[in-house]
DNA sequence: ATAATACTGTTGTAAATGCAACACATTATT
DNA sequence: AATAATGTGTTGCATTTACAACAGTATTAT
């Protein structure tokens, strides 16, 4: 009945974990293919790519990074010309709305192609079907979760 | 076929960011409930308990962190009297051993009671087998990263 | 024996993260 | 109209994290 004794047996602890690994992984990979783009720059122009004409704080809200922070990878971004921010309204505010540059698709493109070569090998002893059902997991959770934390963003 | 076209559609991704919402949702919960202890404190004193006599390095690869980060933590635990590290031989190496002290076994009881409370009423909506399920899931991904991630601890 | 390598733990430092506070503008309240 | 509250983005700082380098010791190689 009590299973849960430890904190480090939970299923927050194990996400956390795996966590880790995958974060390890990502920036070994980086570093090794010499890609010109930080992770969470890749993150970031991929979010920008799927959600064209955001504002800063909506693609906090969805990179899970506060305003500060994306603020910076932005000017580092836009410093290698990969976005632009254009001064925009939004809801009558002023706001500075985001899209990527031709050179920016590029560069997403290149690297997420030489990333799936390498990321394509790894979890073979995964069937497509297991790893489509953690991801819809995940997700799950994360809805769950939602509804419990602040995220002050 | 190709679906993976995105990174952020990823399982690793995916992971990574249910573990943010982890993350945040425990270090939340730490500052309401007041607990005198942080969260990697817990984690670590949770270790020590199922892991007695362990050396710092030992430790490391248990709750990952590198060396630096555990031997600070160890040094934190050990001044509010939650540990204590003993001068002692492994392979006629000097290690320092870890042993949980009467006081780290009572705020490790007292602060995982706590913490049950508030997390067992959070996945009432995922059964306890979708629980294991997730669990197992994320301990055998790890076990297939872990070959192709250096952990250098 | 001497040098080279490996293991454990520490110190120091650069980078990332989290958070509070600010500037500025718009909307809501009174 | 004046004040308060909300929304967007920035600056600054304290904490955490990652990593390289070191000290000290034991093992291995030559």
């Amino acid at each position: 009945m009590v299973k849960e004794q430890h904190y480090i047996n939970t299923l927050y602890y194990q996400i956390e974990q795996t966590a880790k690994y995958c974060r390890y992984l990502g920036s070994q990979l980086f570093s090794k293919l010499n890609i010109g783009v930080s992770v969470e720059e890749l993150v970031t122009l991929d979010t920008i790519f799927l959600h064209d004409e955001l504002c800063q704080r909506d693609l906090a809200k969805l990179i899970l990074k506060d305003r500060p922070a994306t603020g910076r990878i932005l000017s580092a971004l836009e410093e290698k010309g990969y976005i632009v921010r254009n001064a925009d309204t939004k809801n009558n505010r002023l706001v500075r709305k985001i899209s990527i540059t031709q050179s920016g698709e590029e560069i997403l493109k290149s690297v997420t192609n030489v990333l799936k070569k390498y990321l394509e090998k790894i979890p073979h002893e995964l069937s497509e079907e297991k790893i489509e059902e953690m991801k819809n997991n995940m997700r799950e959770f994360r809805a769950i979760l939602e509804k419990e934390v602040e995220m002050n963003i």
